[in-house]
DNA sequence: TGTCGATATCTCAGTCCTGAGATTTGAACC
DNA sequence: GGTTCAAATCTCAGGACTGAGATATCGACA
């Protein structure tokens, strides 16, 4: 036995499996869709979702090390350094050591890329919202508790590399 | 007034507006985080999650049109091109002209590419299913259900560009 | 039947990023 | 106070695409 629950019947395994696989492909498409919206919102500046997904964090929550931005927005440490040289040459922000671990360094805002973020920031929140308004709101409610419960759990089981093949 | 619903008060619009980006939040990082489970289990075949969805595409559909298969796989046409000279190069799939559209081409796994398929599938099927678990049956199907009205909805509000600024 | 706008695929330059390794610093233990 | 292991960032080669344009064909209509 290698997995971790008891099927109930024959049947049931196969079905869970089919579910699940049916899971991720709505799963798959729901995120390319409001994806491209974001995409299409962010290109219009010369920004990708990555570059916009820093300075968006940076402005909610003040400056931040480099291992929390990546994080944040979801790259390998390569990326993250050449999101924040991208965003230090275009001078949206700007890198200082950290002071109390001199192995760390904090990206914060410049004051003209917290203008950006601030002129435009509110239309891709609208954006963002009409993208999902294919749902309600207790729907979007409900899909935020599901959504969440299912990262977590996927993000806890590491995606190491089983030594069997 | 450019949005289409009409808030109830001052504040429930600004609410909607941060419950979208709430949903956006755990949508992507549920999606990084399956994501990261399927790339780890294809990737000890040398095979991409793009790649590897052409080839299972093919093997429950049978032989499809490039564009079929760029509608499955969601990448762009020249990604379509690129991934179809990929796993030809390897020869798990094989080009034949469309018998009644001289400028379509028809994909199909050769042998093979069916014998890959056959052999890898059921391990990354149960992967899937495993990252998935966090959510029960019935929570699965709920899922199911609120991220297809999501992906359907953005999907169809085509993410093309406004014209203002 | 010739024209003309769509559709299907391909080409190619360039982009955004990954993954592995290197470097520097920190922290805990001898 | 020197080792040693871990953590934070950076470097670099290359991979997996994208997007714009080119080419070939189709279908419909005048």
């Amino acid at each position: 036995m290698t997995t971790t629950k008891k099927p109930r019947s024959p049947g049931a395994e196969d079905g869970a499996v089919k579910r699940a696989l049916h899971l991720w492909v709505v799963l798959s498409r729901a995120y390319a869709a409001v994806q491209a919206h974001a995409q299409a919102d962010v290109a219009r500046h010369g920004l990708t979702i990555a570059e916009f997904g820093v300075l968006e964090a940076l402005y909610h929550k003040g400056p931040l090390r480099l291992g929390e931005v990546q994080a944040k927005v979801l790259v390998s440490s390569g990326g993250t350094t050449w999101l924040a040289d991208r965003l230090e040459a275009r001078g949206l922000v700007r890198r200082v050591p950290a002071a109390e671990d001199r192995r760390a360094r904090v990206v914060a805002l410049t004051p003209a890329g917290e203008r950006l973020v601030r002129r435009i920031f509110p239309a891709h929140a609208r954006r963002i919202r009409d993208a999902l308004a294919g749902l309600g709101a207790a729907e979007q409610r409900d899909a935020i508790r599901l959504l969440r419960a299912l990262g977590l759990h996927a993000a806890g089981s590491q995606a190491r590399e089983p030594s069997d093949a």
